[in-house]
DNA sequence: TTGACAATTGACCGATCAGTCAACTATAGT
DNA sequence: ACTATAGTTGACTGATCGGTCAATTGTCAA
């Protein structure tokens, strides 16, 4: 019996899985356990309920992204550069889901905030909060673009929202689709959308 | 009994009206059948499966949008302003949701697509057949815009497209912040995704 | 060795799920 | 008046849903 409990991290990365490649609504809490290789009484004994271990994975999965976004968005990296490098990931990221599912299976937190934002509260929260850390890194991003003379002016809070509408909508166009075609112009839209000068920005 | 069956049209409707307050996988064809005042037996005489009458409803509602949309696209109307228009009516539209639900639904086509595109592959081509539609309209302004030359030559497709993806990603960020405030500004940022002279369109 | 507690198990619950069916009723064309 | 057919009804199915529980097993600290 392992007390930094292994059989919950298995829960959460599965559920995330799950859902992402399907969604919420067509995952039971038995596929999950089945999948896990966990019992029902397990789960129960981590999760009050179907909800809380989905807001668990939404945190568990950001968690296990978020030092790969450290990196990504850098100081050390010029701003620009930063969201080109945010575009690639998601890029290759949906190419690997593409690879692994035959589908393209958008981005899970803005699934799963589209399809339970007006029916489970908690969650609809998580994914708020989710959506305001991503926006947080692209704001840091345009402000030290904007210091730098790379784009012009503005508020960079709101560039940074602007800016992940594009993002989000490209990536449920892609999944809607089923085609990684929106996303390929996703860097130059950006920047576009940016009033970025472009030449600037492709190193 | 009706020929011009009125059972199947408050069938189609009320199946909308459920999936767009909550979601596909949270409405039962149970809940349907209540809300419409008709029998299950009756439900499945005209539809083969709840996915089947799902696919039905988005093609009513679309054809029950299209006047208005037509209406709205005219080429009577300056093109910038057609899509001044077409912003306007999704912000009313959501502003309508949120009296009636107290909560921002979004749109039920990006909804639908988002929860089931990898599951009900039926609902994924109607999504996309729908997105399709619409990004035409916006193409069609976007050609016309550009002959009067009040946003810069480009591909009037690809345009459109980007401002379609900035329009759903902005609905999206509405409904899982609850808020409206990501539709405020979405004419501008949309002008600003074209490149508008911005003083040119509003008027 | 013992006691406390975390983790695990499998059987179990009532409710609800999507979908079926045979019988019945109304309507329209002849 | 007769028939074919479209619409309606309510009872029914087996499977699955999210969630519960008492009993068991393993772990660690005193």
């Amino acid at each position: 019996m392992k007390s930094e409990c292994e059989s919950k991290g298995r829960l959460l990365s599965t559920a995330m899985e799950l859902i992402w490649e399907s969604s919420y609504g067509s995952v039971s809490v038995d596929d999950i356990c089945r999948k896990a290789g966990v019992k029902k009484g397990s789960f129960y004994h981590f999760f009050p309920s179907k909800s809380d271990l989905t807001v668990a994975a939404m945190e568990a999965d950001w968690k296990s992204k978020q030092p790969d976004l450290d990196a990504l968005f850098s100081p050390q990296i010029p701003p620009l550069a930063r969201l080109e490098g945010f575009c690639d990931g998601a890029l290759r990221g949906q190419e690997n889901k593409l690879a692994a599912y035959g589908k393209v299976c958008g981005c899970p937190m803005i699934t799963l905030g589209a399809e339970l934002s007006t029916q489970e509260e908690n969650i609809r929260l998580k994914a708020a909060e989710i959506l305001r850390r991503y926006i947080r890194y692209l704001e840091s991003a345009i402000r030290d673009a904007q210091s730098e003379g790379l784009i012009p002016e503005g508020n960079p809070r709101e560039a940074a929202e602007r800016g992940f509408s594009l993002f989000q909508g490209a990536l449920l166009q892609a999944k809607i689709l089923n085609s990684l075609d929106p996303l390929r112009d996703l860097k130059a839209n950006i920047f576009r959308l940016l009033d970025a000068r472009a030449e600037a920005a492709f190193v």
